[in-house]
RNA sequence: GUGGGUGUAGCUCAGCUGGUUAGAGCGUCGGGUUGUGGCCCCGAAGGUCGCCGGUUCGAAUCCGGUCACUCACCCCA
């Protein structure tokens, strides 16, 4: 049996990877538009960093991470999340001492040990922006309206945008007090393992999907009606934001989410054909997390997105997205004799600024031809003994197959003028 | 971690109730006379039939196990 990329794991390939580019690129874009600069922290950290963070019981924390000994005996996790890291490198930084709020985003490699399905896997990619540092509401819809925004313009269809708030420290002991003795006259009709934990964690009994839950909570409290009057405020004027930028969502009072550093605002953005796991971002504020992790009571807010899920979205419907860019010009050699020189002229195209591609072995002229059609070069350079011998090479142009024999000095000059005009100007992408 | 489905060339798949040299299309490579692509024609390479074991005179085909992929549950991106 060869050796195969470990479960969860993929290769991206070339031809899918055109797309990946796209979605980066406007992300970066729309990044940039916002304020965000690119942050970049290790794939590995302190295994500590995501129990305290994430919280210990959380599923994520324990039984989906990635985590070994190094030689030092170290105990380090690959990260399955974005924030933590952001969060103690901002500590490590000192950038709470700085200008506020830190605006940053990140893009790369997460991993969680899960059973793979389909949009799900071990390793899979992220994109995420994190505001530390206020407490204005703004920067909460800023977090919203940026995926929302990234999705929309990439033409993913069936979004669906739900908004919550979880409260803060001061008014969520109260809902979930009440959500306790709402649960506890009916604990039998909980599912079999919320019927176990019911009482560490009541919110998560809400999000539950298990027809059981759901009857049973049917006409539970709401977090809404127990916010406190600065949570309901900071909730209002979200809400507010939202519909001033005729961003749709509704507000769904189960959303609760699975990471217990969030407080206020919670949101979660599904898209449709995804099947199961159809959760495309998510995210919220978490005014706890910085001072959790060991620095002062710091509020910010931010949202995770799932690159993999999104891209798969757009392949199943159909999204032409990214055309392979191919070389410009071909260079092919008519006889062993200028297989040297053929070879020394793409390289002086590519010099030039001019995409060109060759041949490697010593194959015939037909054959070369075959592959520069293949490419997609729009124009093929022959170098033929005869002309070479005089300086000169043969140039076709392979939509129309008309040639013409070009003076070796002004292959470039040619070349750049007739992409000029076809461009009329315009700017390369 | 639990359950269902699927494993035959690089890809998509045939292979009838077990029978001899396992096929097709696409792709790849080469050729169709002097140094010219796309269409067409010809040819070639390429498979431990996921792996191990069992039943049988005989297994790609039946049975068991195992691994992988896949979908779903849990949970999330």
């Amino acid at each position: 049996m060869r050796i195969q990329a470990p479960r969860g794991t993929r290769d991206l390939l070339p031809d899918e990877l055109r797309i990946w580019h796209v979605v980066e690129e406007r992300a970066r874009e729309l990044f940039r538009l916002h304020g965000y600069a690119e942050i970049r922290t290790p794939l590995l950290e302190a295994t500590e960093l995501f129990v305290r963070g994430i919280g210990e019981g959380t599923d994520l924390v324990s039984k989906e991470m990635y985590t070994f000994t190094d030689r030092g005996g170290r105990s380090l996790t690959l990260r399955p999340e974005g924030t933590a890291s952001v969060v103690r490198a901002y500590l490590e930084h000192r950038l709470e001492s700085g200008p506020q709020p830190v605006k940053v985003y990140y893009l790369g490699p997460m991993f969680r040990y899960e059973r793979p399905q389909a949009g799900r896997y071990r390793q899979f990619h992220q994109l995420g922006a994190e505001v530390l540092g206020t407490q204005d509401p703004a920067a909460d819809a800023e977090t919203i309206l940026i995926p929302y925004d990234l999705y929309q313009s990439l033409g993913l269809q069936g979004l669906d945008l739900r908004l919550n708030s979880i409260g803060c420290p001061n008014c969520r002991p109260r809902y979930r007090e009440a959500l306790l003795d709402y649960l506890r006259p009916r604990v039998e009709r909980l599912c079999p393992s919320h019927q176990r934990n019911w009482e560490a964690n009541p919110l998560r009994v809400l999000d539950c999907k298990s027809e059981a839950c759901r009857a049973a909570t049917a006409e539970a409290p709401e977090t809404t009606a127990f916010l406190c009057e600065v949570c309901a405020d900071h909730f209002a004027a979200v809400r507010r934001y939202l519909e001033r930028l005729q961003v749709p969502y509704r507000v769904d009072s189960r959303l609760v989410r699975g990471l217990d550093y969030y407080t206020k605002t919670v949101f979660e953005i599904t898209a449709e054909s995804l099947g199961a796991q159809d959760a495309v971002a998510g995210g919220g504020r978490y005014d706890g997390l910085v001072q959790e992790l060991g620095g002062p009571s710091v509020p910010a807010v931010g949202f995770a997105s799932g690159l993999d899920r999104v891209i798969l979205t757009l392949q199943r419907q159909g999204t032409d997205l990214g055309q392979a860019r191919p070389p410009e010009v071909f260079v092919a050699a008519a006889g062993q004799g200028v297989q040297e020189a053929a070879r020394i002229l793409a390289f002086r195209l590519r010099r030039a600024g001019i995409a060109a591609a060759t041949e490697y072995g010593d194959r015939s002229l037909k054959a070369q031809m075959k592959v520069a059609g293949r490419t997609g070069a729009q124009w093929v350079v022959v170098v033929g003994e005869a002309e070479w011998a005089q300086g000169q090479v043969v140039l076709r142009e392979m939509a129309t197959g008309a040639q013409q024999i070009v003076d070796a000095g002004q292959l470039i000059a040619t070349l750049t003028r007739s992409r000029e005009a076809a461009t009329d100007g315009a700017p390369r992408r």
